[in-house]
RNA sequence: GCGCGUAUAGCUCAGUUGGUUAGAGCGUCACAUUGACAUUGUGAAGGUCCCUGGUUCGAGUCCAGGUACGCGCACCA
C-alpha cells in the first residue's frame, strides 16, 4: 500500500455543505475528466504496456437512455474504471447504431401522423429526414451517457453509418462475396408485409393464438390447415412411409375436386410427416411455408407465389386475386363448405403465430429473390471450416467465455441450427447492399441466367457497366440488415479494414512521429473521414511508419490555408506550400480558389486494431446473444481471423417492483435521468450493480436508489468529518499506534485484496458490498468512533484515501468530488493507482482483539437497553477482568459505561 | 417437445471451492439526537434455505426425482 497524501492547507469546513448535493458536483467533474484527456488511452499518463479494451453496445439513434442502458454504462464503467486505476491502457468506445428498422419506423409514425407516407417523401426525401432525426438524437444520446459518468473516449465515438464504418462494411461483403459466402437466391425469407421487408429468422418472435384448424376432405384423404388461402395449388400430398392407412396411395396420382375446380394431385412419402399430426396427411404449399419449401426443393416440386409482398392473393387464386389474407381464408373456406369438402373445424387450436419483432404484424413466410450469407459452407480461409464451425469451435474451445457460463449452452444451440442469413432488407435507411446491374446485359438472357449483369465496383459509384460499357446501370434497392453493421463493431470502429494509405515527406516523418506536426495539407481526397485510421508511409522508402487517426477533415480554398495555426509545420509561407503541393501533384494547376483537403490527426505507432482488438470484454444484456454476439463472433473470426472479445458478460432485465418488462405502454419504466436528478448518477450505479447477479433479471424500484443515495450521502460525511478534525493538522505522517489503528491497517489490507479478486471475477455486486460494508459498518462506525478519543487523524484521512479508491469505479462522482476536498493528490482519482494489499499490515491477532472488544461493546449496549436505563445515564459496571487498560476509555465511551473498581 | 433459470427473513436479494450460531438492504419494534451524517446512531424481533430421497463426519451449497413461477429455442400440415 502506498501512502503518498499530503496535507498542508488547513480545511474549511464550513465549505463543506452537510449533505452531498450531487447536482452541483456532477456536470463539474464530468468535464473535468473530459478535460482531462484521460478517457482517451493514448493520453493517459505513465506507461501502460497493457490493453484493455471494451466497445460499448452502439446505442440505437431512436432510443432516449432507459435503465438498461444504465446497467450497462455502470457495470462497463465499473470494469473501465477499475482496469484504468490498475494502470491498463484502457479504452472504452462509444457510439450509435442507425437500427434501420427502428429508426425507420419512427420516422415513418411521424409521418403517418401528418398524414403522410414514406412514398409521399420519395426515397431520397425520405431518408433526408430520415437522417436528420438520427442527427437530431446525437446529441441528447452523448448527453444522457455523460450524465451516468461513463468514462468512454468520446474521441473515438463512432456511428454505423458513418464514412469509415460504411466502408468497413462494403469490404466485409466484398471479402464475404469474392469468397463465395454471399449469394443471391431465390429462397424462403420471413417477410413482414408492413415494414415491407424481410427479416431474420431471429427477428421473428412467436405469439401464441387461438386459430381454427380446419380438415378438408382432398380426394381419398382429409388433410388439416391453419391457412386455407395458401392452399390454391397444392398437388402434392404427403404422408409417412411407414403410415400404413395411406400405403397404398403413395405414388398415385388422381383427380381431386379443389378450392378452383378439379386438379392433378399426387402422393409421395416422406418421413419429415408425423404421422399422430392431425390426419398424418398434408399437402403442400412450397411458395409459403419455411418447411414445405424444403421439401420442394428435395423432390423439384415447382413453387408457386400465392400471396404478394402486400399480404394479398396473386393470380393464382383466380377471381380471388388481390384479396387480403384475412378475406380470402373466409372466401376459400366458404367455397369449400359449399363444395362439402370441409371435414370439421377444430375451433380451440392454438397456433403459434410468427409475428415481426419490430412492429408486431403477421409474419409472411414467401419466395424471393434475397441476398444470403452461407453458414455452412466450407470456407478456404478458414481451412475449409464453415462460419458456423469456426464460430462454435472459438467457444467451444474457451478462447470466448461467457459469463454466467450457462450461456455458452445457449449460444451452442443457437449456432448448431443456425441457418442462411438473409441479409438483404428492403427498408431504405442502412447501408445499401454494394452491387451494381446493368440493364442492358440484364436484357440479355444468357448473361442473366449466368448472373454476369451485377457486380461489385471497387469504387463506389461506377458510371458504366465493366461487361459491356453501358450506362443504364443502378445500385442495389435493397439494403442490408442492420445487423450487419453491428456485427463488425469491435474491429469496424478501430480502424478495420485500413485500407487508405498516405504518403509524407521523409523530411516531415520525424515531426509526425513527434507529435509537432498533426495537420496535414493534400490536393487529392483521401476520402478520409473522421474516426478513420490511416496507413502512412515515407514517400521515398515507401516504408510505412504508422498510423494516422483523423480528428478532423475540412475541405478549403488554397488561399484560406491559415498555416499559422498550429501543427501544420514546416511550411512558412504559402509559396512555399505551394512549392511542395507542386512537387507531389505535378498534373494540378494550383489557383487560390483550388480546393485543399484539411486533414487534422494524432499520429499512432501501433493502430487501434493492433493495440485493442480482440476487446478485452464484451459486456451486454443477454436478450442480444444472438442477434449482435453471435454475428460479432461469425463476422470477427472470418474477416479479422481474431476473436472479437475474450469474454461476454451477459446482464439480467432491469423489471420493474412486479417483475413486468418495463415499458412505454405499461408506463412502469424508471427513468434512469429522472433518478439521477434525484438522487444522483452514483446513487444510480449502485442501485443497478449492488445486489444484481450476471444473467438474472432483477426488480428495481426508486426505495432502492434512494437507499444508495444514503449511502453516497453518509461517504460525504465520513470526509466532512475528516476534513473538520484535520483542520489545521499535520496530515503527512500517518503511523499506526493503537490497537485500533492496527486493526483498520489489517482490515484495509485485507479488504482490498478481497474486492480485488471480485473484480477480476467479475463479481461486481459482492465487490461493492465488501467495500460499502467495510467503509461504513467498520471505518466510519467503529474506527472513527474511536479516532474521536484517540485522535489520529492522518491516520483515518489516509485510510479513506483508500477507501475513495475502492469506491471510485462505483461512485465515481462523490469520490472524485472528496478527493479534491481532502487534498489528497494535485491529479483527478480517476487516474490513481489502485490500492495494493500488503500482506505484512495484516494483523490476525489486532483483529481478533478487536472482535472481542466489538463484542464486549455491543454486550453493554444490550445490557444498557434491556436494564432500561434512561438514555443519558451512564451505567456502571464492575471492570472486567483481564481488560487490557488502553481499552477501557473506549469501551467507557462507545457503551457508555463506567467502570467501578 | 428440447433446453435454461429462479425458489433463502414481511419485501428485494447476496451466499465463491460442502465446514462453527445462514447474511445484507429496505421494512417492523424500542431507544437515542445542541458538533461528521435524522439521507444518522444504538439495540431487538424476524428463517422448516420449495418438497422428497440420496452422497457425506457434516448439505442452503453436491446427486436423483418432484412442485411452482419465469425465460429461450423448436414444432406448428
Amino acid at each position: 500500500m502506498v501512502f503518498f497524501t499530503s496535507l498542508d492547507k488547513s480545511f474549511m469546513p464550513t465549505e463543506i455543505p452537510k449533505a452531498y448535493d450531487p447536482k452541483t458536483v456532477e456536470q463539474g467533474l464530468y468535464k473535468a475528466w473530459e478535460e482531462s484527456g484521460y478517457f482517451n488511452p493514448d493520453k493517459l499518463p505513465g506507461k501502460r504496456r497493457e490493453a484493455y479494451s471494451i466497445a460499448m453496445p452502439p446505442f440505437n439513434v431512436t432510443g432516449i437512455l432507459h435503465i438498461g442502458h444504465a446497467v450497462l454504462l455502470a457495470l462497463q464503467d465499473i470494469m473501465i474504471r477499475f482496469e484504468r486505476m490498475r494502470g491498463k491502457k484502457t479504452l472504452w468506445l462509444p457510439g450509435t447504431d442507425h437500427a434501420a428498422i427502428a429508426t425507420q419506423n419512427v420516422v415513418e409514425q411521424e409521418l403517418k401522423e401528418e398524414g403522410k407516407t414514406k412514398y409521399d417523401l420519395g426515397r431520397e426525401q425520405f431518408l433526408e429526414r430520415v437522417t436528420r432525426f438520427a442527427d437530431s438524437q446525437h446529441g441528447r444520446i452523448v448527453e444522457q451517457i455523460s450524465r451516468m459518468g461513463a468514462s468512454c473516449d468520446w474521441s473515438r465515438e463512432r456511428f454505423t453509418l458513418d464514412a469509415g464504418l460504411s466502408t468497413a462494411v462494403t469490404s466485409a461483403f466484398t471479402t464475404l462475396y469474392s469468397d463465395g459466402l454471399i449469394y443471391r437466391g431465390d429462397r424462403i425469407v420471413n417477410w413482414c408485409p408492413r415494414c415491407q421487408s424481410t427479416l431474420a429468422d431471429d427477428e421473428v418472435e412467436y405469439k401464441e393464438k387461438k386459430t381454427p384448424f380446419y380438415y378438408f376432405k382432398y380426394g381419398p384423404v382429409v388433410i388439416g390447415t391453419a391457412r386455407p388461402e395458401t392452399k390454391f395449388g397444392d398437388k402434392v400430398i404427403v404422408v409417412h412411409p411407414d403410415d400404413k392407412r395411406y400405403a397404398k396411395l403413395v405414388g398415385t396420382s388422381f383427380e381431386v375436386e379443389w378450392i378452383l375446380g378439379p386438379i392433378t394431385a399426387r402422393v409421395i412419402a416422406d418421413p419429415v410427416v408425423d404421422p399422430e399430426l392431425g390426419t398424418g396427411a398434408m399437402t403442400i404449399t412450397p411458395g409459403h411455408s419455411f418447411e414445405d419449401f424444403a421439401l420442394a426443393q428435395k423432390y423439384g416440386l415447382p413453387i408457386e407465389k400465392i400471396i404478394d409482398e402486400n399480404g394479398r392473393l396473386t393470380e393464382a387464386a383466380g377471381p380471388m386475386k388481390g384479396l387480403p389474407v384475412k378475406e380470402a381464408r373466409k372466401k376459400v373456406v366458404e367455397i369449400l363448405e359449399s363444395k362439402g369438402l370441409v371435414d370439421h373445424i377444430d375451433e380451440n387450436y392454438i397456433h403459434n403465430l410468427s409475428v415481426c419483432y419490430r412492429c408486431g404484424t403477421p409474419i409472411e413466410p414467401l419466395v424471393s429473390r434475397q441476398w444470403f450469407l452461407a453458414v455452412d459452407k466450407p470456407a478456404k480461409r478458414l481451412g475449409n471450416k464453415t462460419l458456423k464451425q469456426r464460430a462454435l469451435e472459438v467457444v467451444e474451445n474457451n478462447e470466448i467465455a461467457f459469463v454466467p457460463d450457462r450461456f455458452t449452452k445457449v449460444y451452442r444451440h443457437w449456432m448448431e441450427n443456425l441457418h442462411d442469413w438473409c441479409i438483404s432488407r428492403q427498408i431504405w435507411y442502412g447501408h445499401k447492399i454494394p452491387v451494381w446491374y446493368c440493364e442492358t446485359c440484364h436484357a440479355d438472357q444468357k448473361k442473366y441466367q449466368a448472373g454476369k449483369y451485377y457486380w461489385l465496383p471497387e469504387k463506389n459509384t461506377p458510371t458504366a457497366c465493366p461487361r459491356c460499357h453501358g450506362q443504364d446501370i443502378h445500385q442495389d434497392h435493397d439494403t442490408l440488415d442492420t445487423w450487419f453493421s453491428s456485427g463488425l463493431w469491435t474491429f469496424s470502429t478501430l480502424g478495420w479494414p485500413m485500407v487508405k494509405d498516405m504518403g509524407f515527406d521523409p523530411a516531415l516523418v520525424d515531426l509526425v512521429i513527434s507529435g509537432k506536426k498533426t495537420k496535414t495539407f493534400r490536393l487529392r481526397d483521401h476520402d478520409l473521414s473522421v474516426g478513420e485510421t490511416c496507413l502512412t508511409h515515407d514517400s521515398k522508402t515507401k516504408k510505412k511508419f504508422g498510423y494516422l487517426r483523423i480528428l478532423r477533415s475540412t475541405k478549403i480554398p488554397f488561399n484560406e490555408i491559415a498555416l499559422q495555426t498550429a501543427g501544420h509545420e514546416p511550411y512558412k509561407s504559402q509559396a512555399e506550400l505551394k512549392t511542395t503541393f507542386q512537387k507531389y501533384y505535378p498534373d494540378i494547376t494550383i489557383t487560390p480558389d483550388t480546393p485543399v483537403w484539411v486533414y487534422e490527426y494524432i499520429y499512432q505507432k501501433e493502430s487501434d486494431l493492433e493495440q485493442f482488438h480482440p476487446t478485452s470484454i464484451l459486456e451486454t444484456a443477454y436478450d442480444i446473444i444472438f442477434f449482435w454476439v453471435a454475428r460479432m463472433i461469425l463476422m470477427s473470426t472470418y474477416l479479422v481471423g481474431e476473436i472479437p472479445f475474450k469474454t461476454v458478460y451477459l446482464h439480467g432485465l432491469v423489471r420493474d417492483k412486479k417483475g413486468r418488462k418495463m415499458s412505454k405502454s405499461l408506463g412502469n419504466g424508471i427513468d434512469p435521468l429522472e433518478m439521477a436528478d434525484k438522487y444522483g448518477a452514483d446513487a444510480v450505479r449502485l442501485a443497478l450493480v449492488i445486489g444484481t447477479t450476471p444473467g438474472n433479471d432483477q426488480k428495481l424500484d426508486e426505495q432502492k436508489i434512494a437507499g444508495f443515495r444514503n449511502y453516497v450521502n453518509k461517504v460525504w460525511n465520513i470526509g466532512r468529518f475528516i476534513a473538520m478534525q484535520g483542520e489545521g493538522k499535520s496530515l503527512s505522517e500517518a503511523k499506526p499506534e493503537t490497537m485500533a489503528d492496527y486493526w483498520i491497517f489489517s482490515r484495509l489490507n485485507t479488504i482490498i485484496q478481497e474486492i480485488s479478486n471480485h473484480l477480476v471475477k467479475y463479481e461486481f455486486s459482492q465487490a461493492g458490498e465488501k467495500i460499502y460494508d467495510f467503509a461504513w459498518h467498520e471505518f466510519a462506525d467503529w474506527y472513527l468512533e474511536i479516532t474521536k478519543l484517540e485522535g489520529n487523524v492522518a491516520l483515518a484521512h489516509q485510510v479513506f484515501g483508500e477507501i475513495l479508491k475502492l469506491l471510485h469505479p462505483y461512485m465515481p462522482f462523490v469520490t472524485e468530488a472528496l478527493w479534491r476536498q481532502l487534498g489528497y493528490g494535485k491529479d483527478l482519482l480517476m487516474i490513481e493507482i489502485w490500492p495494493s494489499s500488503d500482506p505484512s499490515k495484516i494483523n490476525p491477532a489486532a483483529e481478533k482483539k478487536f472482535a472481542e472488544l466489538q463484542q464486549t461493546i455491543t454486550e453493554y449496549r444490550r445490557q444498557r437497553k434491556e436494564s432500561g436505563a434512561p438514555a443519558g445515564q451512564v451505567m456502571s459496571v464492575p471492570v472486567p477482568t483481564g481488560l487490557a487498560g488502553e481499552l477501557k476509555p473506549i469501551i467507557e465511551r462507545l457503551a457508555k459505561v463506567t467502570f467501578t473498581t
